[in-house]
DNA sequence: GGACTGACAGATATTGAAATCTGTCATCTG
DNA sequence: CAGATGACAGATTTCAATATCTGTCAGTCC
């Protein structure tokens, strides 16, 4: 077999797939263009993915999977208490979401073209944001700050309503000056609503 | 001056306007079609609407100003309480939005596209609508059944939290079985911050 | 013999010429 | 003379021919 650096793994290919869609962007890269990135035949790229859209799902499954890691640590840290942990992690996902809008537009909008056309790897993203997200309100109901009948329902309820900080549909209105505002006031009137009154 | 029937006023030509979109959906629909639906020539309907963009962003304001008049009744009705209140006008934009895109989703798209474009027309309405909640948050603090020290800022808020039931980007979510729960779900946790504990 | 190639058929995308549309305006009409 | 017309220039869209891509597979190469 020859060294790792040159031989054919799934995840060389969906590193070159990334940079093809970093240049070309979603509508004109090729599964050829990421083999000849590669130097193989596009042949080959087929024995490690049944299809380009597989080949995408893939490539988009990695990209959210690395803004759940990011966020993970938030929730299970048990030294801080729920309600900061709660608002930190709201915080650092919308962050997180606006960093990579602002940064590289061009690659934001590509990612949400493949999120669009990706079967489940985005219902799969946000069942494991908001399972994290009931992990917070969970450990809230037990240390007694939080009152939830249901955390997973309420961890639903929480994403939800603060769609409008990371849902991608929203991102142009990102850069508004007052959207720190609105985030706040989100945040305050949530955080009421799931004290212990 | 000929009879109001054969006269070609900017309603007649609005009406037509939405006619022709209707039928030919958003990309096909031409200022041709609409002064030929009209028997007139299109040099006429320039007469009243400077531009297409005017022309369809007219149509859209019409539009939109159909619902928020929908919505307004509720607001202003002192008669009831301003949490019951609250909930039947969230309820009603959802049902008014969701009916909408479950009876026509052709003529919906069609009307997604033209918000799309519109420039001011859709903040106009989205601010009027935020009006209308920071009214019966207005109540709600008067009669000391809510708590909020700046009931329009608690407006936009609840306008934003709720998006998910009446932003058209998550239309293909309404038909979803669980939406119900969902917004359920939101409405009690958005109650609950806003009571006075 | 397991990984890779490249020719191939059908599907999809590109391209450029022709058709249509937008917006203007000199002219007409009642 | 107020309102309507239709020819026109430049911009945009359509359409069909052409090129490229996707996914397969018989065959090649260590």
């Amino acid at each position: 077999m020859a060294p790792t650096a040159e031989t054919l793994t799934a995840e060389r290919i969906l590193e070159a797939t990334e940079e093809v869609l970093r240049r070309h962007g979603p509508a004109k890269a090729t599964v050829v263009d990421v083999a000849r990135a590669l130097g193989v035949s596009h042949g080959s790229v087929y024995r490690h993915f049944r299809t380009k859209a597989a080949l995408r799902e893939a490539v988009t499954k990695r990209w959210l999977d690395r803004t759940s890691q990011e966020l993970s640590g938030i929730a299970t840290d048990a030294s801080r208490d729920p309600e900061t942990r709660l608002r930190d992690w709201l915080a650092t996902l919308f962050a997180a979401k606006r960093r990579k809008a602002g940064d590289d537009p061009e690659l934001f909008a590509t990612y949400m073209v493949l999120t669009d056309e990706s079967g489940s790897a985005v219902a799969d993203h946000v069942a494991d944001l908001t399972g994290q997200l009931a992990r917070i309100v969970e450990s809230g109901v037990e240390s007694g700050a939080f009152a939830s009948p249901d955390p997973a329902r309420t961890a639903r309820a929480l994403f939800q309503t603060t769609g409008r900080f990371h849902d991608p549909c929203y991102a142009g209105d990102w850069t508004r000056p007052d959207i720190e505002t609105d985030f706040t006031a989100v945040l305050d009137l949530l955080v009421r609503g799931l004290r212990t009154s």
